[in-house]
DNA sequence: GTCTATATGTAGATAGAC
DNA sequence: GTCTATCTACATATAGAC
């Protein structure tokens, strides 16, 4: 059973980052898995030795998807400063689920901080490789101090995303974005 | 059975936040609590009738707490940038557990808005809090804008925070907060 | 007011039939 | 590979003795 060309264990792991981000990780448990995808609860144990190992597989799979955005970005454009705002324009459209659950990546760094350090370093991973892409583009623009550049970029997104959560408020991220865009441009101007 | 002139109820409501802010909401059991404070578990249904209640408690604690800072901020100035200035200080002093556990009430926010919007609006009260106290210190600048200068310095702290608490970058806070200050010094002397 | 014993549900994980 | 039945631990919550 399972739709053609998909896997069990795939389907289990897109059932499952959806609703690690919607729920959380710790809320949400392997029956909520089971129900999303028909897959019986014990039937997770032939794929993942444990609920963590699920948790590595979705942070695998966050990772690439921001790198898959990295990628359509290098592609679009060679100019590193188009490259950036069209990231932004990217994260721009995800907006409602930004509103409803917040930043994929941020959210699960913030649980995961509480109480499993181990799971919360692998969560970083994902902040460390677009810290790194953004020191890349900023260095092709022959910036200097790219390294406070880039997490001062990403801290900005971080606080957006969590206040649009917070306050379900649509105007705050598209006159945010907009802001965030011009410091974009300003910082690579100069 | 509990220091003098602190009851019960009280020492409950303390080792709660305190955990709550350690561990998250949904990872602290009653047992948690209990092993803390001494007092048996079954008890807590005498000051509390559920879970929940004891976060109500809890978030209450906070917003008082966030009071008191904004009281000292308003007592120590009547210059309302001073006033702002010195709220970014306090924070400052927090550092410890801001590496530590994230902001308690962004990291609140950010655990509730998954799964229990309800608990969630409870959260929000305390930045709403601040919210406002912002507005009215630009205000009394006669600052136009002051809607969106408060929401834009909330996130700016909120991002600094969650960045600071994911990365574990003490330097980062100070960096950071130091170009807040700059950054207030700026919007207030327009 | 305080504490123990316990009810009731559900979590993650395992064993083993098919 | 798939599924059911079950184990053990622990969660919130309740009942009732003291």
């Amino acid at each position: 059973m399972g739709r053609k060309g998909e896997s069990n264990r795939q389907r289990i792991v897109e059932a499952a980052d959806r609703l690690f981000y919607r729920r959380g990780y710790n809320q949400t448990s392997f029956q909520d898995i089971s129900d999303e995808t028909g897959i019986p609860r014990g039937n997770f144990y032939y794929y993942f030795k444990t609920k963590d190992d699920i948790l590595d597989a979705v942070v695998d799979a966050r990772i690439a998807e921001l790198e898959s955005w990295l990628k359509h970005c290098e592609s679009e454009t060679g100019d590193p400063r188009e490259r950036v705002l069209m990231f932004i324009s990217i994260i721009d459209e995800k907006q409602a689920d930004t509103l409803q659950s917040g930043c994929p990546v941020g959210t699960l760094n913030s649980e995961l901080a509480k109480d499993t350090p181990e799971l919360q370093q692998k969560a970083t991973r994902a902040f460390n490789l677009f810290r790194d892409w953004l020191k890349q583009q900023f260095m092709a623009l022959g910036l200097s101090d790219v390294d406070n550049l880039s997490m001062d970029l990403l801290a900005r997104m971080q606080g957006i995303a969590l206040l649009a959560c917070a306050f379900k408020d649509r105007d705050f991220i598209q006159r945010s974005h907009s802001e965030l865009r011009e410091w974009v441009m300003q910082k690579t101007s100069s």
